[in-house]
DNA sequence: TAAAAAATTTAAGTAAACTTAAAAAAACAA
DNA sequence: TTGTTTTTTTAAGTTTACTTAAATTTTTTA
């Protein structure tokens, strides 16, 4: 299994997680820098092996082979980014860029080591679940997004969804960490703005950041 | 640079450490598995980017640029197996198998976060010196082969310069690991068999061994 | 709903990293 | 030193993963 192959079936996957599969060969593209032709032989060669299900001008929809194979990938990515955080405290998005190249290059055996050492997690630092070395995901996601909160109550941080080194380093400036707690003061409907409230500091979060931050309602 | 380009280059430079330059393009595609054709292809192609000096049928010599290349990603090679063997405790065969994968896909950031966190280390668990940032083995070898040890004189165990599975099983049930202390009995001439002496225990080791087992005197 | 725009597919071609087979050169051995 | 063996090189071909350009299909919109 090639790095092109692997890093095209995990794209498919997290299309198809987005965009309620309609992922078409060219946003595939456009996610690997490669272009529209290159992508629909891709998917052309990985049909053939029964990785996914290919029909002309359809969506692309991974079998149940080609999602253990994205599983297994997004499995190992995860791990790298717990480990690395845990270990070396690296940033976000540092942790990111390292395990997207390690991803690719991990046997299943130093990937079950790395998670036995971290005690099995089932969240990177990112709040992203990791897949288990079956390739299930047992946890349910009950996050929603910052922009949806309720003003008022009081949420934990969930997930930090990006891979943006300005928003990591934000997030990094201001306490907005996996766990961490907040309060939800005030949403502005007219400006899509959210007020929130951690360790006493009280920051005005516009929806391009609230509507990538996952938040647990506190019971 | 592509995996292989940089095991190509790794293989020339260990094979000269060895065989005193005179690496020809069949000794490094016989030790990666391809054909001569091929090995000579590459050759070729790595002489125009300057990595290498080629001319037909003379012995491939890494240039300076090339040179840099080999240690930079021996030193990940090196670092990843103090790191995993630390860690996660896996054995000298484990180690060398995942580190093989992830030299290549190790950014010198991480190296040097590897290499901070284990304090700089100058030598791997196999004893192998590991090159610094640079590219340079600060660190002087006066090792010398078991073979060549002198009987009654008591050696540290320098390095263990192999990566045979079944060699680094018999040297973990035997204490043979990297910095132990051993006393060399008796040396036997004819059937070139050593008699060494560990934590009390007495083993005969044939010249397959104790050439690539390395000791130093312990003054 | 028909024309325009956008996306997808096909076709042809490239570069990297190999292969096998044959030719040429070097090494060795009688 | 000469013939044989081995090694290296050249030549031609393959596969993977791309590219650009043109043709086709789908989607949008006027």
């Amino acid at each position: 299994m090639s790095v092109a192959v692997e890093n095209f079936i995990k794209a498919i996957y997290k299309n198809n997680l987005n965009s309620i599969n309609n992922t078409k060969p060219g946003s595939i593209a456009k996610h690997l820098g490669i272009s529209n032709a290159a992508a629909t032989d891709m998917a052309k060669k990985l049909a053939d092996k029964d990785l996914l299900n290919y029909e002309k001008y359809k969506p692309l929809q991974l079998t149940a082979k080609g999602e253990k194979i994205a599983l297994n990938i997004i499995r190992k990515h995860r791990l790298w980014e717990a480990f690395l955080f845990k270990t070396f405290d690296m940033s976000l998005h540092d942790i990111h860029r390292e395990a997207e190249l390690l991803e690719h290059e991990t046997s299943n055996f130093l990937a079950e080591k790395i998670s036995a050492y971290l005690g099995h997690p089932k969240f990177d630092p990112h709040g992203d679940p990791i897949p288990n070395s079956d390739g299930e995901i047992t946890t349910t996601d009950i996050s929603i997004s910052l922009e949806k909160a309720i003003e008022n109550k009081t949420y934990t941080i969930a997930r930090l969804m990006s891979d943006d080194k300005d928003f990591f380093d934000f997030c990094a400036q201001n306490s907005l960490k996996y766990g961490n707690t907040i309060e939800v003061v005030k949403q502005f409907s007219n400006t899509k703005m959210t007020q929130i409230k951690i360790n006493n500091n009280t920051i005005l979060l516009n929806q391009d950041f609230t509507k990538i931050i996952y938040v647990n309602e506190i019971n």
